[in-house]
DNA sequence: CGTCTATTTGAATGTACTCAAAAGCGGTGG
DNA sequence: CCACCGCTTTTGAGTACATTCAAATAGACG
């Protein structure tokens, strides 16, 4: 139950049985239906959640209702809004479960508990945000310098599994164009 | 000459007046010209600075030569690669002083040595990056959601003394579109 | 099988880009 | 002091990429 969780921290640093032990003991096992939400814009986040099994997608919705896709997140991922649950304040973003979904969750007493008897966790949790800058700081950069269609080919070549699992909508969404042109670019692409 | 970062960091934790002066002690004095480089593509970071004095934009170049600014940074924030510096990986930035700047900088080995002696402050530096990180997010959002006229009006509302220090050149290329766009924004804007 | 939703297709439109040229502006030297 | 140079910004015409709206088609699910 533990081997996916423990592989990915231990990716950052080794952590001794006695320190994986007490980090499982900590967490909370947790599932979601599809379509289910984990977490509303102005609700505070009360939850780190490292995927076992399933797919989420972590959203924002502007004044007139348009949906803008922030994450993907599949197996072995965390997903979280970082921001609201260490300041405790109101979050901006949805949280929702794409597929039924199974999760291990920290929340904020766990995880004080957590890096106050192993402190090392500290240097993991800022390198898991460090990694996610560097994401964010990627796309930002392909919205900027490049094409929808250079977008779409990036992605489907990144992360080739989430098209498989993801409508069409989520991924225009997330790439920034609307689903009609996602259409265009599919059937194009598919021709040559 | 170090009240200001002294602020800075305590905006997130209160350290006492010894570790205050150890930080202090590790911190070095530099000063960059304007046009200089502070880090090229392809070296890696070592420094994290902190700018008490003057301007600096971070950047990438893609395969055409095409400039996408990622950050501009002025007096009392932090510039860095942060991923570089962290993995001592080679950078795909380019760090550059729009005005004659003066800087602190820690060297991986000082932040080490920081991190080892007054752990408080890795709890500090993940807080620098989680804002950072919900920057990114904020600033994602807006070029996938809004318009590059209500990009610009959010630019110089929420920054409003950097129009006055950077080139248009550069603004547009931070805003994500052409020079000549933004001075067809900029037109229509100030007609209103 | 029928209903509901997701995806595709098409035409018209709009936002932003490219390229070229003109205007503005700051610094330097005569 | 002003004339010239180089660089930045503005303006304009034509174009391309992406959107909107509407309708058709395909897929999924009870």
């Amino acid at each position: 139950m533990f081997d996916q969780i423990n592989n990915n921290v231990t990716r950052y640093h080794t952590f001794n049985k006695e320190e994986l032990a007490f980090f499982n003991s900590l967490l909370k096992p947790i599932r979601y239906k599809k379509k289910s939400h984990l977490l509303q814009a102005g609700e505070v986040c009360n939850f780190e959640g490292f995927i076992t099994k399933g797919c989420i997608m972590t959203y924002l919705l502007n004044e007139e209702g348009k949906e803008t896709v922030l994450y993907f997140s599949v197996e072995n991922w965390w997903v979280s809004d970082i921001c609201s649950f260490n300041e405790q304040t109101k979050s901006d973003f949805y949280i929702q479960a794409l597929e039924d979904t199974d999760l291990l969750i920290l929340n904020p007493q766990s995880k004080e508990e957590l890096l106050f008897k192993v402190p090392a966790f500290e240097r993991t949790f800022r390198l898991m945000i460090q990694k996610n800058l560097s994401v964010m700081q990627n796309r930002l950069h392909s919205i900027i310098a490049k094409s929808a269609e250079a977008r779409y080919a990036d992605f489907i070549k990144r992360y080739p599994s989430i098209p498989q699992r993801v409508s069409q909508h989520h991924i225009a969404s997330y790439l920034g164009v609307t689903p009609e042109f996602l259409s265009k670019i599919r059937a194009k692409l598919a021709k040559q």
